[in-house]
DNA sequence: TCTCCCGTTGGGACCGCTCCCAACCCGCAA
DNA sequence: TTGCGGGTTGGGAGCGGTCCCAACGGGAGA
């Protein structure tokens, strides 16, 4: 796969000079053994049980007794060994972040960097760790499917889900706490989920176009077969309310390149419009490509509205009046309530909805 | 932080209508427990050290006995218990992927989102999670240090260091196995790296601009602190030998607001250019609002040029010439060699330059 | 035929922690 | 003084693997 232009395997820093190097005598290089709950317990002269209690939240060890384990796990820099904590637990310590997408370009959108990020900060003081994984195609989600409900993880956040996921009866079935990010379209009532209201956000960038002065606004939606999808074109579609004309919608997969077609296609059916609603920044950047192409100014000649304030906002020129996604909140709410699951405490779904806001800028 | 707008904790699943919710007696529901490798080697009717054999590598079974090893295995549905592995074998099983960036817009570039991603692939089959980590500032980067050095991972991949980056001495200390994405500039000895020749790549698109005929081209670099700010500064150097002007260099950060500062500064400044090289899409992007909005047309006035190839590439109006950075390939070669340090295979440090490529576009 | 050796195999001893039960301690009511 | 009960504490029993050593068996060489 990848070729190798130069590659030169070096000496063991030879830039040691005089310096010896240290010889390694042992083969695969184990590190210094850390120090164990019983030597915490040795040196603070207490028990195993003691310390491990003092470890989970001190409860029933006299304050005394405490201080002196934290004093001795300071003076020994103890931390403690997740894989036998795990083990002991009888659990994995892991949550996976299931990014289901059969599109590769939806890795472009740094959207979910951000989910990475976040959740990856917040898991680390629960004492779990961020296991990425992805599925491209349907084979592909089969052995995730195994993977996730052979008891590797613990839990699961899952990334904007397809309707006809059937990830989403095996996860239902297996009973493993998850967290959708986005409305799992015919499945709400299974599963906890974190969302937007799409619907309500559309309708108010649309009602922005339409209070701004412009007769006939078109769009170019997201896969109807997303919540998110779904939802923006409900929006959309209320705030025309009796003005509302098939002949505006056109449809794409939240590709700049699909973005660009939608209007494309538009324009060639011969709708006439004076404001466009793109149901994603990065398709109304391709809309925009096309509009241009096609002689129309933005905003002059069409207004042009973007959907989740990503960095491709303002990359656009003239840059996109948009609604803000609450992409860090979302991922802060479920890693909330994924740790409830997980935990066994609460009882049944958890279903949270986020303010969106709208963002004005030049291109309306 | 965030402030759900609605909230409603459902009960378990009402829509089950008549059928009976199941009461769970567990309180932190353990789910069913899975088959271990005991099950294992008494279906097969042989002993757990056997069986252990045979998951791993299968190195002094019969052929026979593997055989209904792996039948067994099949029957229960078996998989390993990795939080056992680890603890036995005194490794953690997973990897941090450092990125010790102090900018937060770094996180805008959908590039690193590469790296998440290959990493989380590559890192699967060798039984490793990827811990993904980031140290905003400095006191973060000390938590981190303390983390990283207290024997939570078995390695790290490093990315996008800075040349004061203290961290990197830590590392070197712990001896902790550790690869390094780009050149980490003054420890190249001590460390594995998987780079690109930056200078080469800056040379050949500044040559590319000499060639289609610009007289004079400019520059805004990256961060001269980092090995491709200084690298991709180098290259545009060396391809302009005695042409080489400092009127005509600016410098930014990355990000694309940066690299609209950058460009104003040499309009400002009265700089004279036909060409302008950009660091990266990012900034190029914005040093071509600043031309479009000082009346310079890209490319009749100005041609400008990137570099990574990122999607921000074909984002911008028109689509930018730039340099395709291999970040999938660096990222599996960075797998390849982390894991040989982790297993102690091969000696020393291990450095690899992949191959880039000029992509031309519209913009020049 | 009798060693010797090597490929196989079984099973004990951990790895480092949590969980749980029994023992202990001490204050307070009878 | 004795009995009782609750907060503390110690330590045994795993959790599910890996590793290593001893035992076994059979073919090759003496």
């Amino acid at each position: 796969m990848s070729v190798p232009e130069v590659r030169s395997d070096g000496d063991v820093a030879p830039e040691l000079g005089s310096v010896a190097p240290v010889a390694d005598p042992s083969r695969a290089a184990r590190r210094p053994s850390r120090p164990t709950i019983e030597d915490v317990a040795r040196l603070a002269g207490v028990s195993r049980g003691t310390v491990s209690r003092a470890l989970n939240g001190g409860r029933n060890v006299r304050p005394a007794v405490l201080e002196s384990v934290n004093d001795a796990i300071a003076a020994l820099g103890y931390t403690v060994n997740q894989a036998a904590r795990n083990l002991a637990r009888g659990r994995t310590g892991s949550v996976a972040f299931v990014i289901s997408e059969r599109q590769e370009h939806l890795f472009e959108d740094p959207n979910w960097g951000v989910f990475v990020k976040v959740f990856s900060r917040e898991l680390r003081p629960l004492g779990r760790h961020l296991l990425v994984t992805t599925a491209q195609d349907r084979s592909e989600e089969q052995l995730l499917g195994d993977y996730l409900t052979a008891g590797h993880v613990d839990g699961v956040l899952l990334a904007l889900p397809y309707d006809d996921e059937p990830l989403l009866a095996r996860l239902v079935a297996s009973q493993l706490p998850t967290v959708v990010l986005g409305r799992p379209l015919g499945w709400e009532a299974a599963f906890s989920w974190v969302m937007i209201d799409e619907e309500e956000a559309a309708f108010e960038i649309v009602a922005h176009l339409v209070r701004s002065g412009r007769r006939r606004t078109a769009t170019v939606t997201g896969p109807l077969d997303t919540s998110s999808g779904q939802g923006r074109l409900a929006g959309y579609r209320r705030a025309l309310g009796m003005g509302y004309d098939p002949v505006l919608v056109a449809h794409g997969d939240w590709s700049m390149q699909s973005g660009r077609l939608g209007a494309e296609q538009l324009l060639e059916r011969g709708a006439e419009f004076d404001a466009l609603f793109v149901g994603s920044d990065h398709m109304a950047i391709g809309a925009m490509q096309a509009l241009r192409e096609a002689g129309r100014r933005v905003p002059a000649d069409v207004a042009v509205a973007g959907f989740d304030d990503s960095v491709a906002a303002l990359m656009a020129d003239p840059p996109l009046t948009t609604v803000r996604n609450p992409f860090e909140e979302t991922a802060v709410e479920a890693v909330r309530i994924l740790d409830d699951l997980m935990a066994g405490r609460g009882s049944g779904r958890r279903h949270v909805v986020l303010p969106t806001e709208l963002v004005v800028r030049a291109s309306t």
